[in-house]
DNA sequence: ACCCAGGCGGGCG
DNA sequence: CGCCCGCATGGG
């Protein structure tokens, strides 16, 4: 029985690995904090303050939680990490060959996070074209200046909320502009209208993957990759995957000799391939081929024809 | 100074 | 359709 006034609990953790999770440029990097040393995750969720540090190893672990409504804030740590998911099965599936063999040992436990729709659109429009320390920086001067405050019991400021679409409505192009969003500032006013008053994002199927990619893209400043990452983190849909500068050179020159090859082309090869689990395995190839800082180690990795 | 970044929309052939 | 171009900004 658990005490409903309690403001902690614990949630075991089998094959799971925050640091690599958070590390690997998914959306609760681009808004939430990290402190490495103390491998302790903080961010905002529905009006809740969560705090989730994990200890022990990838393999078997916990996950210590924090909150001003743990009930909802373990429940949404399992989502968000996919706790519930039976990550054996997911590298049985993704394990092919030697590169990834190497990307899941350097990587074991990381997850494909399950994060909020609105949430997970907002930061992949804003990722395009960009790199990652910026993305961040651009995210959380959004959140800072249109997210809404989480007050706990006694009226005290404890945390940052992400701004609705609703919230976003508020902000014109020019102070959008002025969060350093650049040319995105005309998309993120865009999206965050026709999502409140268009495209009822919290309405859409996950599992219908063609009509997902229909409707995301119908956004404006959405365009394939980006849907792409908003079917596989903001919906959880495994038919995603998004090919981005890295994916698209590091699966070339893995898997076919450094010849240069077309989106469609890598997309229906990577969904046969890994079929069922190709956005699980699209983490891995991200985030493998980035930490080869050499693109040319990747030589001694390709594979035969 | 230079090249690059978890790409996109628009315009042209 | 497919291809090509410009694009804001700052990190390395």
């Amino acid at each position: 029985m658990t005490d409903p006034t309690s403001k902690d609990g614990t949630i075991a953790t089998s094959l799971f690995d925050l640091r690599h999770t958070f590390e690997s440029a998914q959306p609760l990097a681009f808004f939430a904090d990290y402190d490495i040393e103390n491998n302790n995750l903080v961010y905002a969720s529905d009006g809740s303050v969560i705090t989730a540090r994990h200890t022990g190893t990838p393999q078997k672990g916990m996950l210590k939680i924090t909150s001003n409504n743990i009930g909802y804030a373990k429940s949404d740590v399992t989502k968000r990490f996919r706790l519930n998911e039976g990550m054996e099965k997911v590298y049985e599936k993704i394990n092919t060959d030697e590169f990834m063999e190497r990307s899941i040992k350097e990587h074991l436990g990381m997850r494909v996070t399950l994060n909020d729709p609105w949430e997970t659109t907002l930061c992949f429009i804003i990722s395009q074209f960009n790199n990652i320390k910026r993305i961040r920086k651009i995210t959380r001067a959004i959140v800072n200046t249109y997210g809404n405050e989480i007050k706990d019991d006694d009226g005290k400021t404890i945390g940052m909320g992400f701004p609705s679409s609703s919230d976003l409505m508020r902000a014109t192009e020019k102070e959008l502009y002025g969060c350093g969003t650049g040319f995105r500032a005309k998309y993120i006013k865009s999206a965050a209208e026709y999502c409140t008053n268009s495209l009822d994002l919290y309405k859409l199927n996950p599992n219908d993957y063609d009509k997902l990619m229909e409707n995301l893209t119908s956004i404006d400043g959405v365009g394939e990759k980006v849907a792409d990452c908003i079917a596989l983190m903001g919906y959880g849909n495994m038919d995603a995957f998004p090919i981005d500068v890295w994916v698209k050179r590091t699966i070339e020159n893995v898997y076919f000799k450094g010849k240069e090859l077309k989106m469609r082309y890598i997309k229906e090869w990577a969904k046969e391939r890994w079929k069922g689990y190709a956005g699980y395995a699209q983490q891995y190839v991200f985030w493998g081929g980035r930490q080869i800082e050499d693109i040319k180690a990747l030589d001694k990795l390709r594979q035969p024809l």
